[in-house]
DNA sequence: CTCCTGTAGTTCAAAGTTGAACCATCACCA
DNA sequence: TGGTGATGGTTCAACTTTGAACTACAGGAG
């Protein structure tokens, strides 16, 4: 039996805490953005991605598909960071189906704003607990393990 | 500057991966666990910590902090979760304002049949990926990371 | 062309989450 | 005793997420 219908021990030793650090990490920082900056953890990734996209413009379903969010989620993020100004929405040429999410100058302003003590909190909540070895070791793991998302 | 406003390159190439794994690995666990078992992964997750506790019971805000779930989200998961049967609640008599939350038949019974498949989407989306060394060095780390979350 | 099937994005109602306000009880000290 | 501040848990309204249904366009086959 290669396959038990239980963790073993081995197992349940890493799976437990995986899953307290998983959703203690986004709990934190989420709550931090929130109180500090007004923005949820995917409002700030929102912008992230775009302020890192070409002409920082991304398309929907793209967007989505990063975020690992589903569509209407994606929709109504982008309507709310839309009415403070942070983006806006453009009509696609080449597909008109489409819909292009664009980084409006206050979006990139709060990002600004955000991201030092949003870059503190990652620190403390996971770098400070890593050594030099173990972070070039996780980023293997962990690019393993992102990829079976990546559609 | 040893804290720069940005994370360096190094530090990016394991935070995106890192995010996007957590983000994609509970997703995905608790999308499977509702299709095939009507339960959220917060759902299960009560299940297994009352299954585990001494006579199946917990206090509710002992509950909460190991799940990392707000009193009130806890207090409305456990009414669904009371109203299928799966637990029920008492009255804690050392302490009038406490309450007990205890596991029940139906919802040790439900945990032993979504287990399987869980337990299965676990080896899948985390252990496939990682060798055997990998497991104990990532024990390691993630013990260190789950530690700052435990009251 | 004209179907037909598939994809992009939005909408809507039902369900879940958040955070502050609330009630009850406890624990301590005067 | 009786006040005072903290703790355990629930409630409520505002907000967010989910997933199915829907509109609009694309792209290929006949």
């Amino acid at each position: 039996m290669t396959e038990p219908q239980w963790l073993s021990d081995r197992e349940m030793a890493l799976w437990r805490p995986f899953l307290t650090a998983m959703l203690g990490i986004s709990t934190n920082l989420d709550a931090s953005l929130r109180a500090s900056d007004d923005l949820s953890l995917d409002d700030y990734e929102v912008l992230v991605h775009l302020s890192e996209a070409d002409e920082q413009r991304l398309r929907m379903g793209d967007l989505s598909a990063r975020l690992l969010n589903s569509r209407s989620r994606l929709t109504q993020r982008v309507d709310r960071l839309a009415k403070r100004g942070f983006v806006k929405r453009e009509k696609c040429d080449e597909d008109r189906r489409g819909t292009w999410a664009v980084l409006q100058e206050p979006g990139l302003a709060a990002l600004k704003v955000a991201a030092p003590s949003h870059v503190g909190h990652v620190r403390e909540l996971l770098f400070d607990h890593l050594e030099p070895n173990d972070v070039a070791a996780l980023t293997a793991v962990f690019e393993g393990l992102a990829d079976q998302f990546e559609s």
